[in-house]
DNA sequence: TGGTTCGATTTGA
DNA sequence: TCAAATCGAACCA
């Protein structure tokens, strides 16, 4: 239990990694991670990490495609996403 | 300090 | 559609 596990501190590191308008699954972060069948540490990390205000937590969504949650609002997250998509978009 | 449970999931039958 | 698996962190004694 005094382990701090490195495996968080590298799943946010994937997570800071993310391009904008970018999504990624939880299986691929867990998978960057070493850990593919973390997916769900995964979700549990980004919502109890210490450094929320840091990791773009929104760019990472289920593998179904569909919005798993946000520590934030799931409605909050859509719309980061969209809003990052229409600016990746524009970039375009 | 140590053990148990839950969660923003994933995958197989 | 339902249940099991699997990893990290919070909760309780």
């Amino acid at each position: 239990m005094s382990k701090k596990g490195s495996f968080t501190k590298r799943v946010l590191q994937e997570v800071v990694k993310i391009p904008l308008g970018y999504t990624v699954t939880y299986k691929e972060i867990a998978a960057r991670a070493g850990n593919p069948k973390a997916a769900r540490a995964v979700g549990n990390i980004l919502k109890h990490n210490r450094w929320v205000f840091f990791i773009p937590c929104h760019r990472v969504i289920k593998s179904s495609g569909d919005i798993g949650g946000y520590a934030l609002g799931k409605k909050l997250k859509r719309e980061l996403i969209i809003f990052e998509q229409k600016i990746k978009n524009m970039l375009k």
